[in-house]
DNA sequence: TGTACATCAGTGAACGCGCGTTCACTGATGTAC
DNA sequence: TGTACATCAGTGAACGCGCGTTCACTGATGTAC
């Protein structure tokens, strides 16, 4: 359903969908993405300090991209749009990297608690997105939070996919793979809000959450290692 | 500077707190903290969907408590020390809760896991209260966000003590000891935030959330019985 | 108890401001022939 | 390739609206004597 331009390619049939990669020509749908980009940017440059999406204005955002607040419409129908193209853009990243990290082999134990570090670097390194992310989890519009949710829930359940892969974890019914993969994303989430609320030059102070966390995750391994499923339903 | 009226009782030196009981005698204090009341009531209301406080007006709370914006400042000097007196109100129920529960008794497996089904149900019947901090918690204004998370590591510290009289957790150091309190207390964060996202009527949802967090807490718990806190450093 | 004065919670009007949305428009880019 | 027309991203002015804050005020409650 989407086309993927390349230049080096041969040519493609049209798609209907968002261009992924395009070349940049400079033409009419060139320049018109350069500022659809422009408005993301915008509101999350705006979004990376203390404000929370519902207190930013349209016209603020406009004003952000250098377009006129009426020139907004011609690519968002309005700032809930916009909500959802941040919540695309933010999880994009987040996806690509879940993609990479699988691709590196079947989970072990070693790997789980290196996934911690890799997960929260990656947080790090994309603030804007993430403290979007969090702002919003509870606090935005129900669409909004209806469709975070849905993102969380979709990775929990690649998590307990990865997991179920897992000859040490045998023992776990499907329930209880969703519900350790559960534990084990929120103690990621909680633990990437921290980084959030870090300044990035405090190193010490990143790595003492990190430790934190790698704590938490191990502790929970040696509680799946002692589960038993077949008691879990009393 | 304020002085604590009883109607009942012999004549008392003033007070330096907050009246926290006073006869409604219908006296000028009475009626100025019962505005205070419905201010704050007035926004907890406008909280209990999905507004956030930063998006509540100073005029629309002042509607909601029927009075004219410019009384409002008789109250508070601007929405953010109304925001802090909500924080104060939405964790004194907390606290009483816990003060309860602690008079119960040392802790146990059992009670642990009972603590569960205790907070989630107190979540629920105090939701107005809750769906504040878990909003505000990360999309707040600084002061407020500090305030909270001043207030959730004050309920990880005290929990930690009480864990630490649990003979089964000896092993634990102190350090290790915090960490598995965060960990208990991001599970029953996380349940509420679920409880507070379902509709009070739908019970078959909720003792889903309910299993699933006690699960997780067992899980937790379990864990924490093959934890050895000397190595824990590497 | 009665009186004169002080206090102060709440009123209502006024202000300037940024907001979302609409509208007719401009002029560069794209396309049909 | 050249020309005439269509498309459409972005402009700038205009609108009515709710906002936070200020101000002089009112009148009930509280207090000193």
């Amino acid at each position: 359903m989407r086309s993927r331009k390349r230049s080096d390619g041969p040519s493609q049939p049209p798609g209907d969908g968002e261009t992924v990669e395009a070349e940049p020509d400079g033409g009419r749908d060139w320049r018109k993405r350069r500022t659809r980009r422009a408005l993301i940017n915008a509101a999350l440059a705006l979004l990376e300090g203390e404000r929370s999406f519902s207190s930013l204005s349209l016209r603020e955002v406009a004003r952000g991209a250098r377009i006129t607040p009426a020139a907004f419409y011609r690519h968002f129908s309005g700032m809930e749009e916009l909500g959802h193209a941040l919540i695309e853009d933010s999880f994009e990243s987040l996806h690509e990297m879940m993609r990479k990290a699988r691709a590196g082999g079947l989970p072990s134990t070693r790997m789980i608690r290196a996934s911690v570090k890799v997960f929260l670097d990656h947080v790090g390194a994309h603030r804007a997105h993430f403290s979007f992310i969090a702002k919003e989890r509870f606090s935005g519009s129900t669409v909004i939070r209806v469709a975070i949710r849905k993102e969380v829930r979709l990775w929990v359940g690649e998590l307990a996919v990865d997991l179920s892969r897992f000859p040490a974890l045998g023992k776990f019914s499907a329930e209880d793979l969703q519900m350790l993969a559960g534990l084990m994303v929120n103690v990621v989430v909680a633990a990437s809000e921290l980084v959030l609320d870090t300044p990035p030059k405090d190193k010490e102070a990143l790595t003492r959450i990190y430790r934190h966390a790698e704590k938490q995750m191990r502790l929970v391994m040696l509680g799946a290692g002692a589960w038993d499923s077949s008691r879990s339903s009393g």
